[in-house]
DNA sequence: ACCTGAACACCGTTCAAGT
DNA sequence: ACCTGAACACCGTTCAAGT
């Protein structure tokens, strides 16, 4: 049995938001691709916003384990970090493609509200896995200091991937990262 | 004599554009708030990639003069770099908007080439506005180094804004901004 | 359950025509 | 120079109909 329809949907359609963003998601384009008709795509996402909510929630869930994998092998926080910055930079080397959750928050006002939630929630997963990774140091730091120093280093490498897609330079992203390192943003 | 038509359809454009994104920007909406008929708006731009590169030109043109001024006013780092980020501030309190330019990157596959190039004007008139703030510091950095920070400290910013407008929360910029002075990614 | 064909009201864009 | 009306090929979406 080959992946049903539906899967191959989900696949398309991913790879067209991380290029161009949820507006330029077009239903006629994942038909062509998929090989049935738009109103065929209907059948599986009633709306556009389904498709959305569907593509982040499917999203936040593999960046889920992606980080719970990350985090079972802690050996240290330089190489820890390093290793998750990777994973927003291989989206930038793949046809300079973005973050799902990062254009998408770009989008805000055009997103259906169940497409926000899921949108929040890759944020909130994010900020809880740098939380964690960042209590390992022994430095006495308060709870709150630590979500806000999390949220940082999340706003701060969606930034930079922002930013190094805006000049459709992967190096930018590198230099700017490293910054962050010498400034003292993370270890 | 009233402000004219061109000057119109740029003003409602650009709160297009922050609010919605460039792919979201429609010449029938321009044209039903400055008063003609869609036909009309393309004579004073052609096609929608000469709207949005004078748009973007328009929007950099602005940003120099404004950061023209923030610089004669220099007193002391801090401060100067606050104001500079209660500018990016204030596009997020005008109903949840976003930089020009931030959104923009974000769309970069869609963007007409000459879109493009004002969009990397306005990163590269930033980042040389950041390094003459930080070049007023005595730590004998040279010269790579202030612009490989300014860069980070750009990027950063645009980072901040992207998440805040997600989540459609101003105090998570501000929280943001927060962290990053205290990590000492900037003074 | 899965998909198509045809229709709806929208796009950006073009172009001939009006003033 | 400034604008309109009408047309073009596109959208997302709906819905009745086919298998």
């Amino acid at each position: 049995m080959t992946t049903d329809t539906k899967q191959r949907i989900l696949a398309a359609a991913r790879r067209m938001v991380q290029a161009r963003g949820y507006n330029a998601l077009s239903f006629r384009d994942i038909a062509k691709e998929v090989g049935i008709k738009s109103a065929g795509v209907h059948h599986h996402f009633p709306t556009k916003g389904d498709l959305g909510a569907a593509l982040a929630r499917q999203y936040t869930e593999e960046a889920v384990t992606l980080l719970h994998d990350l985090l079972e092998r802690f050996d240290n926080e330089q190489l820890t970090l390093e290793r998750y910055a990777s994973i927003f930079r291989s989206a930038l080397v793949q046809d300079n493609r973005m973050c799902l959750c990062g254009i998408m928050a770009a989008e805000h006002h055009d997103l259906p509200a169940d497409v926000r939630v899921e949108v929040d929630r890759f944020t909130e997963v994010n900020v809880d896995w740098l939380c964690k990774v960042l209590s390992f140091r022994e430095d006495g730091r308060d709870a709150e200091s630590i979500k806000r120093l999390a949220l940082a280093i999340f706003a701060a490498i969606e930034g930079a991937q922002l930013v190094a897609r805006g000049r459709g330079d992967v190096s930018v992203f590198d230099d700017t990262v490293q910054a962050y390192r010498s400034a003292g943003l993370f270890a």
